[in-house]
DNA sequence: AAGTCTATCTTTAGAAA
DNA sequence: CTTTCTAAAGATAGACT
């Protein structure tokens, strides 16, 4: 063959440091950020750890992988590392079902994809991976987290905590109802916690790829 | 040299499974979990991103790489995903509402009266507290001391505070029922409450938010 | 922003310390 | 649990879609 010339430079070799170009950045960013979910989901694969990962873009955008959720990785962390003294137990469990509940309201399309075998594409084994193990609702007969958290409480502490929850959640609606009027009258309040411009956040613990 | 034997094998293939065996899995551990650290310290340098990674062991010993910091990365994302509960101004408000329910059920709570009455502050502002809860709004049109603390709550952080705890009792009630077979055989427990709708743990139909 | 392709650079399995 | 060594597996820069 006459033509030699090779297809492509192949990689090359690169000094670590900021890449000015704004798109090859955005491109780096985008591939390399793939590249650690990857190893994260292999890391839980492998050794069993449980592992989150929270990026935010040069734009300050927000992306996230987590094993069983990034969820319940930083809520487990948050709690070991100087966890602000919660003596009432029944509020830390409250607290994660919250954040378990929140984690879930993204959820509704997991019903569908159930069992991928085939390890060939990046994203399937993404998406077996992050979600075989998820905490949550249980589905086989095997206790939820946060009913092994409940087995910690004494019957009567339970039914004291069901009473007192829904006592509270009583005067809670009724202040609601009657703080309609004045509430009507204001603008409506956007949900304080969503920028509806960076709405669509991408979360990987989630296991949509694209 | 007759022996060109190769000192090592060389990487390889393996497998993206759990690593049975224990001694290797470790190993497999300590090298990955640097790798990923490496990779997102170069996530840092080359794209200006912020980086947050936290594993757990399978021993379940916590590991955390971050840059600025795992704990400003965990702020951030955390205040992003509007945390519902993650604040604790509600949980404070519910866990004075416990204690308040409990003094009231052991009969400290004519006690306490009396004995804040001498108070001149907060023994004024516990009477209030303790009428408009038991009488579920107040009728002077001054508003109840949880209802100001509710007041500094946005009222779509309040709605989702009422869903997440209607959903929690939901829970809890069915965990309650649920148990009932190990329970039954445990002696049998006095509730703590004395009212009488509430002895019977069953899901509750809640009223509808307005 | 994300996928494809290829040559080449980087990571890491296995064994050992 | 961490690290070292070697050679092969795996990730990815650059160009293009």
């Amino acid at each position: 063959m006459a033509s030699n010339r090779k297809l492509t430079r192949g990689r090359q070799k690169i000094e670590m440091k900021k890449v000015e170009n704004d798109d090859d950045r955005m491109v780096t960013f985008s591939k390399r950020r793939s590249g650690i979910y990857k190893k994260a989901s292999e890391l839980v694969t492998m050794c069993g750890a449980e592992v989150g990962v929270v990026i935010f873009s040069p734009s300050g955008k927000p992306f996230s992988f987590g094993h069983p959720s990034i969820e319940s990785i930083m809520n487990k962390f948050l709690k070991q590392n100087g966890a602000p003294i919660t003596d009432n137990r029944l509020q830390a469990i409250f607290d994660a079902h919250c954040r378990m509940r929140m984690e879930q309201q993204s959820d509704g399309y997991n019903e569908l994809l159930e069992q991928l075998d085939a390890e060939k594409d990046r994203g399937m084994a993404l998406k077996r991976i992050t979600r075989a193990t998820r905490e949550g609702n249980p589905k086989n007969g095997e206790l939820g987290w946060w009913e092994r958290s409940l087995d910690e409480l004494t019957l009567p502490e339970l039914k004291e905590a069901a009473s007192a929850m829904e006592a509270f959640h009583k005067d809670l609606c009724n202040y609601l109802n009657h703080s309609k009027d004045l509430t009507a009258s204001m603008p409506e309040v956007p949900m304080p916690s969503r920028d509806p411009t960076t709405a669509e956040v991408e979360t990987h613990h989630f296991g949509r790829l694209g």
